[in-house]
RNA sequence: UGGGGUAUAGCCAAGUUGGUAAGGCAGCGGGUUUUGAUCCCGUCAUUCGCAGGUUCGAGUCCUGCUACCCCAGCCA
């Protein structure tokens, strides 16, 4: 798509900037870190623009790597998920995949040098206690009692920790930092502990797992990242992230740099409520149309290139936010006006009986694929005596501001003829079913002769050759704006967040998918398969609707 | 006075030796239009959380407030 060329400016491209200037670094390294323990949603997105983008636009390089230190949480299935969404996305990371896991001998090895240099004691201690302890935010925390055991007995209870000699909970072990820190995390913190838990990567080989903190800083050095960026919450934990590189024998020292994570209006992007959304099957699964995640964004039929641009105008900063919806919608319909074949649907259909119109014969219509890109080619449609149109394209009556389809009045069938209303058929409940009209057989292609004005076009399709669709309309999943921040987040769900509705496509749409992804389906909206499709029933979802300027205004 | 952060329009966000408030989204007004779309034009912060101070001049410097976010998992 045309996504804004100049590149984007922020504050850890300037620190990049001035490392390079100050010859710091000679070259950038930066990695993206997703724990597999769930699939990724367009706040990564961001995480991964500006990761990857980062790396291409500094001639660097970004590993992708699994940080994978909690086997109980995490899955294979996760980890695939992931790597489909980055390729998707368009990026691609330097060498193979890499996981945290692949350093648990180095990191293990680390530990022991802590301990060595009588920075790291295994603690006995209880869970509760541990946590007693550690003090409040106000309250400096309390030494345990194991705290000064000798090198010797904490190398001795390491290792038999290690070779699975104690159970869960039962000791971890504890980095000697500062139990009066004002930094939480500073308090001896843990930096392994017991897991007795088989791991997607390593099987039974392991019984104790390295906690985050120890792990990322570390992973970061062996894998030479220069700049290892993260989001705000971690901004007390890069204390203890440079107290880990100071104090271990590593020759590398990366520096973290926290940006503020991605909000958007109506949903939710933190991991557990998405798991929540999908377990508790308020959503049909990750891939739901209706999810942030990448793979609901695809399925609903968004572009990488969308999701990239849209990652470019929000920005990077360190402020708080919550972007509106339609800071993405706008991106989507960027991409899909210019790229998007045009295609005639009819969502809500009534049948508009032209009577003047030969009855038992058809002609072939030519259209153009797209209004104002002569290149996209022209398509022929079918037309004849009878044809679809929207119900709400028709009224009996209606004031001047209603540009359509009224009874004595005149529209023009898009790519077509002009019409003229005469009567009406409705059924049993007084719906119209039936519009019986005539046509001007001389304003294909050209205004009428005679000078008159029609104002109003509304599409349509050919009754006879129409293609039977199911269309799903989706709103937003949220009726409030932080549903986050709500008591029960699944309470302000949008029970009308999905609205099927059936009609008919242009026949033959569906033969070769654009390369977009999708079609912008005239005066509707933006739509594309859904993999629930079958070629006997396509079933459409509706990316993004039209800008509409008329449904603001009403009537 | 625990500590760490952030405050520029409805939303996102530029603004970096102090020199007189970019851009995008949304909105509003108008033009073009066989999509109430697109496109085009115009409009949208005497003011930068608040109050003082320094200065010829402050969003940028100083002082004092205020608001909001994060931290007390053997999660990441």
């Amino acid at each position: 798509m045309a996504e804004t060329e100049h590149r984007p400016t922020n504050f850890i491209r300037q620190i990049v900037d001035k490392d390079l200037a100050s010859g710091l670094h000679q070259s950038i390294k930066t990695r993206f870190p997703p724990e597999p323990n769930g699939f990724l949603h367009i706040g990564h997105a961001k995480s991964i623009c500006l990761n990857f983008g980062i790396a291409e636009d500094y001639e660097g390089s970004c590993n992708l790597r699994f940080d994978d230190t909690n086997p109980v949480k995490e899955d294979i299935s996760f980890v695939n998920s992931i790597k489909q969404d980055v390729h998707w996305l368009g990026f691609e990371w330097d060498g193979e995949a890499r996981y945290s896991s692949d350093y648990f001998d180095q990191l293990h090895g680390f530990a022991v040098e802590l301990i060595e240099k009588g920075l790291a004691y295994v603690d006995f201690s209880a869970q509760d206690k541990v946590r007693e302890m550690r003090g409040t935010l106000t309250e400096p925390g309390t030494n345990s009692p194991y705290r000064d055991t000798d090198i010797e007995t904490n190398k001795a209870e390491f290792a038999k920790m290690t070779a699975g000699e104690y159970g869960e909970g039962e000791c971890s072990l504890r980095a000697k930092i500062d139990m009066a820190s004002p930094f939480m995390c500073m308090r001896d913190p843990i930096i392994y502990r017991v897991k007795h838990a088989d791991h997607h990567q390593t099987g039974n080989k392991w019984c104790v797992y390295p906690m985050y903190d120890f792990t990322h800083c570390i992973s970061d050095a062996i894998e030479g990242i220069t700049h290892s960026l993260c989001t705000l919450e971690f901004q007390d934990n890069r204390r203890l992230y440079d107290w880990v590189i100071e104090n271990i024998s590593i020759d590398c020292t990366p520096r973290q740099y926290e940006f503020s994570r991605l909000n958007l209006e109506y949903t939710v992007l933190s991991k557990r409520r998405l798991i929540q959304l999908v377990e508790d099957g308020h959503v049909s699964g990750w891939d739901d149309p209706r999810m942030p995640t990448i793979a609901g964004l695809r399925r609903r039929g968004y572009t990488p290139g969308s999701i990239r641009e849209f990652c470019k105008r929000i920005g990077v900063t360190k402020m708080d936010n919550r972007v509106e919806m339609s800071m993405l919608e706008a991106c989507i319909r960027d991409d899909l006006n210019v790229n998007a074949p045009r295609a005639m649907a009819v969502l809500n259909p009534i049948k508009l009986v032209i009577e003047n119109y030969p009855q038992d014969s058809a002609e072939t219509l030519t259209a153009p694929n797209h209004p104002n890109d002569e290149s996209m080619g022209t398509r022929t449609i079918s037309f004849s005596r009878e044809v679809w149109i929207e119900a709400e394209d028709f009224r009996e009556s209606a004031n001047k501001k209603f540009k359509r389809l009224v009874l004595d009045k005149e529209v023009r069938l898009r790519n077509a003829y002009v019409v003229k209303a005469n009567r009406v058929e409705k059924d049993e409940a007084g719906n119209v079913t039936t519009v019986f009209a005539t046509y001007d057989a001389d304003t294909l292609g050209k205004d009428p002769a005679d000078g008159r004005k029609v104002k109003g076009v509304i599409h349509w399709v050919d009754a006879g050759s129409a293609q039977p669709a199911e269309f799903r309309l989706y709103d937003r999943l949220f009726n409030v704006p932080n549903p986050a921040g709500e008591d029960v987040f699944t309470d302000s769900i949008n029970p009308e967040s999905l609205k099927v509705v059936n009609g008919y496509v242009e026949a033959g749409l569906t033969d070769a998918i654009p390369e977009s992804g999708g079609w912008q389906f005239e005066r509707t909206g933006y739509f594309c398969l859904d993999t629930d499709s079958t070629t006997a029933r396509p079933v459409f979802n509706q990316t993004v609707g039209l800008r509409d300027t008329w449904a603001k205004i009403g009537d």
